[in-house]
DNA sequence: GGCGTGACTTATA
DNA sequence: ATATAAGCCACGC
């Protein structure tokens, strides 16, 4: 709970259901905006998959990564849709599901 | 402290 | 609009 990552991971768990967040987002709320990178790159190393949501981390278009470790991108439209969050195309519909977290 | 790596983001063509 | 390039910063060694 002191470093990027461990943080990232927080955050990933506060993602409340039927919601989505971007990574640029978590990073933001983990302390470093720029650092969208470091949290997928958190969630692969992905301690806790149980625990951790990782399907609800998308990009800032709504997009999964394209490597997804988890089940790939049908695993993940499954999962969201499952909670309740709709898709746009391919992506989801952040208009609705995306938290717009301020950095407060 | 340096080097390599990366599930992103933004800019430019 | 899509494709490609560069920047970014934190983790591990």
């Amino acid at each position: 709970m002191s470093n990027f990552f461990d943080k990232v991971y927080v955050v990933v768990q506060q993602i409340p259901k039927g919601m989505v967040m971007n990574y640029g987002t978590v990073a933001m709320i983990a302390g470093s905006p720029r650092c969208a990178r470091q949290v997928g790159y958190a969630l692969h190393v992905n301690p806790d998959p149980d625990t951790i949501p990782c399907h609800r981390v998308v990009m800032k278009d709504g997009g999964l990564s394209a490597a997804f470790a988890f089940g790939g991108a049908a695993e993940h439209r499954l999962r969201l849709e499952a909670e309740g969050v709709t898709f746009k195309g391919d992506n989801v519909d952040m208009k609705k599901h995306l938290v717009c977290i301020s950095i407060k």
